[in-house]
DNA sequence: GAGAGTTGTCATACG
DNA sequence: CCCGTATGACAACTC
């Protein structure tokens, strides 16, 4: 199609009759008018224009929370990797979101106020963050405050499948904020409050807010139909404290659906708190009240875990290492623990602590006996936060069942995997934690017995090279140990390798000669059958010549001789002789 | 679930 | 004697 851009002030009419006559032209192709209407193409171009600037605003948002995320990490200097801030440290010990003024102050009117608050923010958010309104708008009728809504100000609209990817991405990103995840772990603790403290504990109860999250993701998604009436109606009496206070109860006792329905309560009576209310910029705000009221109390009831289950299992950790047998290797030594790197802080991992002191067998003895150390990790989710988090409580969240499932199917990989940092529930660390799951077992053991040297440098290195670079470091015997089982299985890794390719090569080798002997032989056998047939052939020739010389011989009479009492031979010179042939064993006989 | 192939490891022999 | 290498045997894992 021929482009044709003329300003208006040009367009004069013979523009425009170019235009009809391009356009007949066009028309059989199925052409329409308004391709060459330049006041169409130009609202074209500015709703493209504006689509353009939904996406950098939505691109300089999610930078916005990168941001704000990494704000809230700290660099791990062990690992190099970034870790949530501890609670402790980022979470001062503050006052309850919830406010503590009794419902009965709060008048109709301050409600009605709140709620137009609620209304302006979310006329802010509409403007800063069009996708979030789609969220709420066409996914989530939770979010359309029926009573105070103003179809000005929230437009609903039919779904757009470039906005739903968006909304799933801005799903995902918060999912991957620490704080949102840790919301996991409280509902494990809400989980557990909820068997010790209510008689309800059925399997609904163990919906978390993770699952919630999750299914927000969904069609706002697992959010029962009951929501927006549950909205609806609880939407003026939300922004009262006390049914603040007691969404965390309700949250206990709901199903899967509830418990979104109360997330969904939560999440706005966020937005719905004078803390909130307070610092209204846009997108801060926005950032704020998903965080905000979720990261707080989730933190603390991780504190409780650490105090509580992580000491248990240290202990647990120390007991069952101390019990873990000697090496199999002649090399390896019964250092103790004590006798470990400065490097290792109290805090640090079995796996950090524990393998001083063990060679690298009981390391495999760990591996193959997942059960012995794993269950361990499992009921630290604090304290080893790598993907075994999720096996704290499988029943508290099924869609990871799965992969808990695979866990435990493949040990070796897993272990590996628990890194013994003090690391919070993060994306990035499933991905280092799969990485490491690729490391090969002495390359785990070497990073667990902090050994500087790289595997591959350990194993390659010459041997003169190899001990100047042991002299220049201090090692304990199980980290020597280590390193000279690492380097002695490194090198038969290698052998056993070459053997084996030798071995097939070898093998092949053999293949190829056997075949070439069978062809030999073949040619060979074609050769003899060749030969022989020309031997067959000249002996007959030879017979029929020896009959006609024969048959041409007469004695003195004129008589042929009798074939039978004469013969034809031939001396060494060439003559022939006709010999009579001698009945010899008749001769003999008589 | 059985079976073949692959890989890592160990034990042992040898140079 | 130590070290590296070669190789058979075994176990774990994968397909």
């Amino acid at each position: 199609m021929m482009e044709i851009q003329l300003p208006p002030t040009q367009q004069n009419q013979q523009d425009i009759d170019l235009i009809d006559i391009l356009w007949r032209q066009d028309v059989d192709l199925g052409a329409r008018r308004e391709v060459f209407d330049y006041s169409h193409r130009q609202k074209e171009y500015e709703l493209e224009k504006k689509k353009k600037l939904e996406k950098e605003r939505q691109e300089q948002l999610q930078k916005e929370k990168e941001k704000s995320l990494l704000a809230r990490l700290q660099l791990d200097e062990e690992t190099g990797e970034f870790v949530p801030i501890q609670p402790a440290q980022q979470f001062e010990p503050e006052p309850s979101p919830v406010p503590t003024e009794p419902a009965q102050n709060t008048s109709i009117s301050e409600q009605e106020s709140e709620a137009l608050s609620f209304d302006e923010c979310m006329q802010l958010l509409a403007d800063t963050f069009p996708f979030v309104d789609d969220i709420k708008v066409e996914n989530s009728p939770v979010f359309v405050a029926p009573r105070q809504t103003d179809s000005s100000i929230l437009h609903p609209t039919m779904p757009d499948p470039n906005s739903m990817q968006d909304v799933e991405q801005v799903w995902q990103e918060l999912l991957s904020i620490p704080e949102l995840q840790c919301l996991n772990i409280q509902s494990e603790n809400m989980a557990d409050q909820t068997t010790t403290t209510s008689t309800a504990g059925t399997d609904n109860d163990n919906c978390s807010f993770f699952t919630s999250l999750v299914l927000m993701d969904k069609p706002v998604l697992g959010c029962s139909p009951q929501v927006p009436n549950t909205f609806e109606n609880s939407y003026h009496t939300l922004v009262q404290p006390e049914n603040l206070n007691q969404i965390g109860v309700s949250l206990l006792n709901t199903n899967v659906s509830q418990s979104c329905d109360s997330f969904c309560n939560i999440f706005y009576s966020s937005l719905l708190s004078p803390e909130n209310e307070n610092n209204i910029p846009p997108v801060n705000n926005a950032n704020h009240s998903l965080t905000g009221p979720l990261d707080e109390s989730p933190l603390k009831s991780i504190d409780i875990v650490d105090l509580s289950v992580c000491k248990g299992f240290e202990a647990d950790c120390s007991t069952d290492m101390s019990e873990f047998p000697d090496s199999d290797s002649a090399m390896s030594i019964d250092a103790s623990p004590n006798a470990t790197s400065p490097v290792n802080s109290a805090k640090s991992s079995m796996y950090g602590d524990a393998p001083f002191g063990y060679s690298d067998s009981e390391m495999e003895d760990m591996d193959s006996n997942p059960g012995s150390v794993q269950k361990n990790y499992s009921i630290c989710p604090t304290e080893f936060q790598g993907d075994a988090q999720y096996q704290t409580a499988p029943s508290l969240v099924p869609q990871k069942q799965t992969f808990n499932l695979q866990a435990t199917r493949s040990p070796r990989k897993e272990v590996p995997a628990s890194p013994g940092h003090n690391k919070a529930p993060f994306t990035k660390d499933k991905i280092s934690s799969r990485i490491e799951a690729r490391l090969t077992r002495d390359e785990q053991r070497a990073k667990a017995l902090n050994i500087p040297f790289s595997v591959e440098k350990i194993i390659n290195l010459p041997v003169d090279d190899f001990n100047e670079m042991m002299s220049k470091h201090q090692f304990n015997e199980a980290q020597l140990a280590l390193i000279r089982d690492i380097r002695r299985r490194g090198k038969n890794k290698v052998a056993a390798q070459n053997c084996r390719k030798r071995k097939l090569e070898s093998i092949v080798g053999l293949e190829h000669e056997l075949n070439q002997l069978k062809d030999d032989k073949e040619k060979l056998l074609k050769e003899k059958r060749e030969y022989d047939k020309n031997l067959r052939l000249i002996k007959q020739q030879l017979n029929s010549l020896y009959h006609d010389v024969f048959s041409m011989l007469c004695d003195e009479d004129g008589k042929p001789y009798s074939p039978s009492e004469y013969s034809l031979q031939q001396t060494s010179d060439g003559s022939v002789f006709l010999v009579p042939r001698v009945k010899k064993p008749e001769i003999r006989r008589e």
